[in-house]
DNA sequence: GGGTATTTGTCCGTATGTATT
DNA sequence: AAATACATACGGACAAATACC
C-alpha cells in the first residue's frame, strides 16, 4: 500500500524544496548523511536523487554535492512578425534588458535534400539544396541552433551571396527579393518538441540522459506564388525559451515577470 | 576513457532501435538475458534500460517485459484563427481523418484570481473570477486539459451562462459579445514547456518521472479596448501534440506525414 | 604541482516484492 | 497455483571528479 521508500523521501525532498526550505542553488546533505537521516541505503537515496533529477528539481556534480536547481529566466521568441517586412524568415531572437546576443557566422553547405526538406520545400528529393547553419548565444549561454534551406536554383538564377559564409544584411527576404522578385507573403511555422541528440545536448550543455527536451520549429516561407521559397528548422532548450503568438489587434506588452 | 558499460549498452540496444532491428513495439530480451549477453550484472543492464526509458525510446512492464516505444501519431493544433469569428478563445482541437474528439462537460468554479491570473486579466490579485475548466480526449486517449478564467463582473452584468456547467454554443466569443457587447479583436499565446504535476500524469497516463514533458499555453483575448477579457490555460502532453502557426498568406496545408 | 579528503558515479551480488501471464 | 519479468532495497567495493591544503 505504502509507496516505496525512495518515492517517500523524494516526496520529502521535493516539499523541502517546493516550500523554499530549501533554496535554489542550495547544496543538499549529502548521500551518506541523507542515508542516516532517512535510515535507507545508499543506493535508495541514490534513487529517490536520481527520481528529482529527472524532474528537473535538483542536479548533482560529481566531487561536490547535490543541489536545487536555479531556474533559468526565460527568453521569449515572437513568432507572429509581418512577413514582408520583418525578420520573417530566419527566426530572430528578441533580446531583453541587457540581454547580449551573439550569432555566429553561417556555416553553408550544399546538401541533397532529405525527404523532409524536399516535401517542405515541394522540390524533388535528392536535389541539391544550399544549407545555411548558425548557432545563437545569450549572455555567453548557448540558445539555439537554425538551418535554413534554400533551393539551389535560386544561386543559379543569381542569388549568390546565399552560398557565401556571410550575414547577409539587411535579411535574406529583402535580398531575394532584390535579387530573384521572390516576395514573401507569409510562413507557416511548424512547432514540435523532441529529446535532443548528443551533438545538441552538447552544444547546449544539456544533460545526456534527455530530460530536457527541445523545440524544433520548422518555418517554411512562401512567395507571391504561394509557392515555398525556404525552410528554415530552428531548435531551442525548452528550459530556456518560451514563445508568443499575437493573432489580430494585441495590445504591446510589457513584461513584467 | 571508454564510457561506461551501462552506456556502452544503451548504446548498442539504441543503435538496433534505430536501424529498426528492433521494431517498435517489439519486446526486448529480458534483463536475465541482456546480463548474459553482454556479461554485465542485472544492476548494470537495468541501467542501460534506465536511460533508454527516460530518452523515451522503450517502456517497461512489469510481469511482461521490455517494449520498444509505439511512436504516438501526433495531433496537431492550428494555433492562428480569425479571432472575431473563428474559435479565438478556447482553443479548439481539430480532428484528422477518422479521429474522434470528445470535450467533457465544463466544470465551473468561482475562484479567487491567482497572482498569473490577475496579471493577464489585469484584475486585482484576489477578486474573484469565473474558472471553466474541460478535458478532452481524441479516439478514447487524453489529449489535452484547458481552464478559461473570465472576470467575474461579467456575470453581474448579465452574462450569467458564465456560470453554468453546459457548454456556450456556438461559443463563448460570441456569446459574450450578443450579451456584453464585448468583441474580441485579437489574442495572445504564450507557449512555455514544463513538467507535469502528479494531477497531469495521472489524467494523461503520462510516467510520473516527468520524462514526457507538457505544453502550456496561456491565451489571453482582448476586447475592441485593448483590455484583456479571457485567459485560457491549456496543457498538452508533448509527445502527442504539435502546433501550427501562420503568418500572411500561406497556401493550405494538405497533410502527408 | 601533489596529496588527501570528500562526494558522486559505476558495478557487483543478493534477496524479496509485485504485476502479469 | 506456478512461472516469469520487472521493481525495490540492501550492502560492499572501487573509480572519477572536485576542492582544499
Amino acid at each position: 500500500m505504502a509507496s516505496p521508500m525512495y518515492r517517500q523521501i523524494a516526496e520529502d525532498l521535493r516539499a523541502q524544496i517546493e516550500s523554499k526550505e530549501l533554496s535554489p542553488g542550495q547544496q543538499l546533505r549529502t548521500e551518506l548523511e541523507l542515508r542516516e537521516h532517512y535510515g535507507a541505503s545508499r543506493n535508495t537515496v541514490r534513487d529517490a536523487i536520481k527520481l528529482l533529477t529527472t524532474l528537473g528539481l535538483v542536479e548533482t556534480k560529481p566531487g561536490q554535492g547535490t543541489f536545487v536547481v536555479r531556474k533559468i529566466d526565460p527568453h521569449v521568441t515572437m513568432l507572429t512578425t509581418d512577413p514582408k517586412t520583418g525578420p520573417g524568415g530566419d527566426i530572430t531572437q528578441h533580446s531583453g534588458v541587457g540581454q547580449v546576443v551573439i550569432s555566429s557566422d553561417p556555416q553553408v553547405e550544399i546538401q541533397k535534400a532529405t525527404p523532409s526538406v524536399a516535401e517542405a520545400l515541394r522540390i524533388a528529393e535528392g536535389s541539391q539544396v544550399v544549407s545555411r547553419h548558425q548557432k545563437r548565444h545569450i549572455d555567453g549561454t548557448p540558445w539555439s541552433m537554425q538551418t535554413t534551406f534554400y533551393p539551389m536554383g535560386f544561386v543559379l538564377k543569381g542569388a549568390d551571396r546565399l552560398i557565401q559564409a556571410d550575414d547577409i544584411v539587411p535579411g535574406t527576404v529583402s535580398y531575394l527579393a532584390d535579387t530573384l522578385g521572390l516576395r514573401q507573403i507569409g510562413y507557416r511555422d511548424w512547432i514540435k518538441v523532441r529529446t535532443p541528440d548528443a551533438t545538441e545536448a552538447n552544444f547546449f550543455n544539456l544533460p545526456l540522459d534527455g530530460r530536457v527536451s527541445l523545440y524544433e520549429i520548422f518555418r517554411t516561407g512562401f512567395d507571391q506564388t504561394g509557392t515555398p521559397m525556404r525552410l528554415t528548422v530552428s531548435v531551442y532548450p525548452t528550459d530556456r525559451n518560451q514563445f508568443i503568438v499575437n493573432v489580430g489587434d494585441v495590445p504591446n506588452l510589457n513584461i513584467t515577470s
